[in-house]
DNA sequence: GCGTCCAGGTCTACC
DNA sequence: GGTAGACCTGGACGC
């Protein structure tokens, strides 16, 4: 049986922007439809643990979610939504940050600035852990196989995300060679078993009340994350002190204010650090601002 | 088809 | 604090 939730969305929420903020709803179990802007999405349900396959689509002020089938865990999976698409953020603050920048005035106009998230902290940490040193076809072909060889299956035979608890279970050898992870893989498994065991808990840190640069030495404890990693995960995370530099978006601010010269960070950091703590969000839209042009 | 080179971010050892 | 080399994969390239 389909059942159908809508749920209403803030003035400045806009859902294109927020699907294509991002690689995100590139990566398993993402399925972005390019022809209709459906967006799928496998979840965890509340009550019974199994895995429930949803499609989400624009409604205009509201997004419509469809689930194929009647008995799930309502709340849990509707908390979900709102954190993935970010319905509870406020990014006021934000366009008051930018107002005065003629090269961002059209993030406030399109009602840009949520960057899409997983469901939980635990799978955007994985997934950034999917991003570094690699190229984006290595990252998608890692979740790709996180998903279809550990996920478990929805109705549809749809997979989620693996859980800590599962991925817990599997071997470096496994990481290695059918994950594709490399030398990533004994940090994956130090990881999973790690949150898996209570002693890390990724989910605190949406409510942590450190200081960034804290919470940022925390994250940064996980071996294999780095400044880049740390500081992407801080943004899915609502901190956007960090630029969370990588070579993409080196190479982008090169090409559109240094004359395509190579530069040093810290001249990156001084273009941005009138933004204060929004400097991070400031320069992720900056350089994403043709995507949309392009892209969606 | 095979070998070589390179890009990508982080870790470790060393200065 | 800064730097060099290693880690591993996949794509590009030359033969």
């Amino acid at each position: 049986m389909l059942k159908i939730i809508s749920l209403e969305t803030p003035a400045n929420f806009s859902f294109k922007y927020t699907v294509g903020s991002h690689g995100w709803s590139d990566l398993p179990p993402f399925v972005l439809d390019e022809e209709t802007g459906h967006l799928s999405y496998v979840f965890t349900d509340g009550k019974s643990g199994n895995s429930v396959s949803a499609r989400i689509s624009d409604g205009g002020g509201k997004l419509d979610i469809e689930i194929p089938q009647a008995d799930f865990d309502r709340d849990k999976l509707i908390a979900d939504v709102r954190h993935i698409f970010r319905l509870d953020d406020d990014l006021n603050d934000f366009y008051t940050a930018i107002a005065n920048s003629n090269g961002l005035a059209w993030v406030a106009n399109a009602n840009a600035g949520r960057l899409l998230r997983s469901a939980t902290v635990f799978e955007d940490l994985v997934k950034t852990l999917c991003t570094t040193n690699c190229s984006w076809a290595l990252t998608r072909k890692m979740t790709l196989n996180l998903v279809e060889k550990i996920g478990l299956p929805a109705a549809d035979g749809k997979k989620a995300f693996p859980t800590p608890e599962a991925l817990g279970k599997v071997s470096e050898d496994f990481f290695r060679s059918e994950i594709r992870a490399g030398y990533r893989s004994p940090f994956f498994v130090e990881l999973a078993e790690s949150v898996a065991g209570s002693r890390l808990d990724p989910e605190s840190w949406l409510r942590s009340e450190l200081p960034t640069a804290e919470l940022k030495k925390e994250i940064k404890s996980i071996k294999g994350i780095g400044d880049y990693a740390a500081e992407n995960l801080l943004k899915l995370l609502g901190r956007y002190d960090g630029l969370a530099l990588d070579s993409w978006l080196r190479g982008q601010f090169y090409k559109k204010h240094n004359r395509e010269k190579v530069c040093a960070d810290k001249k990156i950091e001084k273009h941005y650090r009138k933004f204060g703590v929004w400097q991070g969000l400031a320069m992720w839209c900056d350089m994403t601002e043709k995507w949309f042009d392009e892209k969606v």
